[in-house]
DNA sequence: TCTGGGGTCCTAGGACCC
DNA sequence: TCTGGGGTCCTAGGACCC
């Protein structure tokens, strides 16, 4: 049975994209700012700051994302300019997602101002084109943002289809018309097709996505790795990712950084600037309950090469103190001496403070006893916390939980290794 | 006189294990 | 007394996205 047969239909995914979010959320709240050249910009007054989004005004006279505030204000002499107000645009952003999980519990953020909706099963003998409509007025009208939308049967599609129509557009992209509205497109247009992937297939003689649709997978393959496979089923229009709503709590790291206003030397300004990230790292730790087993601080020089270094830890930390001195020990061991342009602090391999408990326990339970049975160790653990929580024993360190990691570890690796002797002593 | 800050995923080599 | 090969962990860096 093929995926299609499995699935009984298409699935119908809506894209939502707002438009110039952080420009339309400001406007909304100021109306003397509409119609204007506008440009969010952080950093203003200090020359390094770049443009983060733009109105569509100033995006006519060639402001672009990323433009140093400099450049920008070279070509719109007239272009107004603010900073960030970011709990703003939280708060303009949650009120998009309410509205949005009002049609659908199957709503997925990507971002700030993107999100997915499965919509398959909650059209309710709607149109889905009607239903978009419905939606796209109900954000201007009652939250004062303008957004796409792209309708189709999968994210990559969807994704691609709200991009064609802005401002306020909206776009269905059916399978079978990938061949007239996909695939003229430049290859550079794909979602998850940059500069340097782009210059690789260029290699290939591949400019559009019409020839990467009907290039040689296995080529693709060889020259860009398993993302390679990957556009191509999409640029098939083959993608079968699922709109996950939970996926947005499932963050893998917390950081922090930091470009200054001139390059740092100074021992004591870094040590002030390292302080700083660490404390803003802890409280978004514990903000979100989790604890790191792994804190990584980032060095970008004044020539702009950037280094990472990063440390496993034996016990998983969030106290600001505990995540400073592990950043000023990864500091002092790999600094150049050159100066400095940006600081970076970010924790890693992040457990759930729940989990973290069971592995402290853990710990303190190996440190001062060998007379303990692993087996009750392990069996009093599983029984208590569950099963997940031995999972995670992997996680730490060279002592301790290793042991339990090992153990599962054995169970089936011994296996592998007797078969292996066995058809050793066979041939 | 250039290029922020928040992330995710992938790759690749060495250590280590069985 | 030689062996193959698979697997995970750890670290660093790169590409990409918004």
């Amino acid at each position: 049975m093929d995926k299609r047969g499995m699935q009984g239909r298409g699935r119908i995914i809506f894209h939502v994209d707002m438009n110039s979010f952080y420009a339309s959320v400001e406007a909304a709240h100021n109306p003397e700012l509409r119609g204007k050249p506008l440009a969010i910009a952080g950093n203003v007054e200090e020359r390094r700051g770049i443009v983060v989004t733009s109105s569509y005004e100033a995006r006519k006279k060639g402001v672009k994302t990323t433009m140093p505030v400099w450049q920008a204000k070279k070509l719109c002499p007239e272009l107004l300019i603010m900073p960030p107000n970011f709990p703003l645009y939280r708060q303009t952003s949650l009120q998009i997602f309410e509205l949005l999980e009002s049609y659908t519990p199957l709503v997925q953020p990507v971002s700030i101002d993107e999100g997915y909706l499965d919509m398959t099963d909650d059209c309710g003998g709607k149109s889905p084109v009607v239903i978009a409509e419905e939606i796209q007025k109900r954000i201007y009208d009652e939250i004062g943002i303008p957004c796409s939308i792209g309708i189709a049967p999968n994210k990559f599609l969807a994704k691609m289809a709200s991009d064609m129509k802005k401002p306020l557009g909206i776009t269905i992209l059916r399978k079978r018309e990938i061949d007239k509205l996909l695939w003229p497109l430049d290859v550079g247009e794909m979602h998850g097709v940059g500069k340097k992937t782009k210059e690789k297939l260029q290699e290939l003689k591949i400019t559009t996505i019409h020839d990467l649709a009907h290039a040689n997978p296995l080529q693709l393959e060889m020259k860009l790795g398993i993302n390679g496979k990957r556009l191509h089923e999409r640029a098939n229009g083959h993608d079968d990712r699922p709109v996950d709503p939970d996926a947005i709590d499932e963050f893998k790291s917390v950081g922090n950084s930091t470009t200054f206003p001139e390059d740092l030397v100074d021992h004591n300004r870094i040590n002030i600037a390292l302080t700083n990230l660490a404390d803003s790292v802890a409280k978004r730790m514990a903000k979100k309950n989790v604890l790191s087993f792994n804190i990584q601080l980032t060095i970008r020089y004044n020539d702009r090469t950037t280094v990472t270094r990063s440390r496993k830890l034996q016990n998983p930390i969030s106290q600001s103190g505990d995540i400073l001195e592990a950043a000023q020990h990864l500091f002092e061991k790999n600094w150049s001496g050159q100066p400095i342009r940006l600081l970076g602090v970010t924790g890693q391999s992040l457990v759930d403070q729940n989990e973290a408990t069971v592995q402290l326990d853990l710990f303190s339970f190996e440190d001062d006893t060998k007379r303990v049975d692993l087996q009750n160790t392990i069996g009093s653990i599983r029984a208590k916390y569950g099963e997940s929580s031995l999972l995670k024993g992997n996680q730490l360190g060279k002592d301790g939980s290793h042991k339990l990691r090992d153990e599962k570890r054995r169970g089936t690796s011994l296996d592998r290794d007797f078969l292996w002797n066995y058809k050793k002593k066979k041939e």
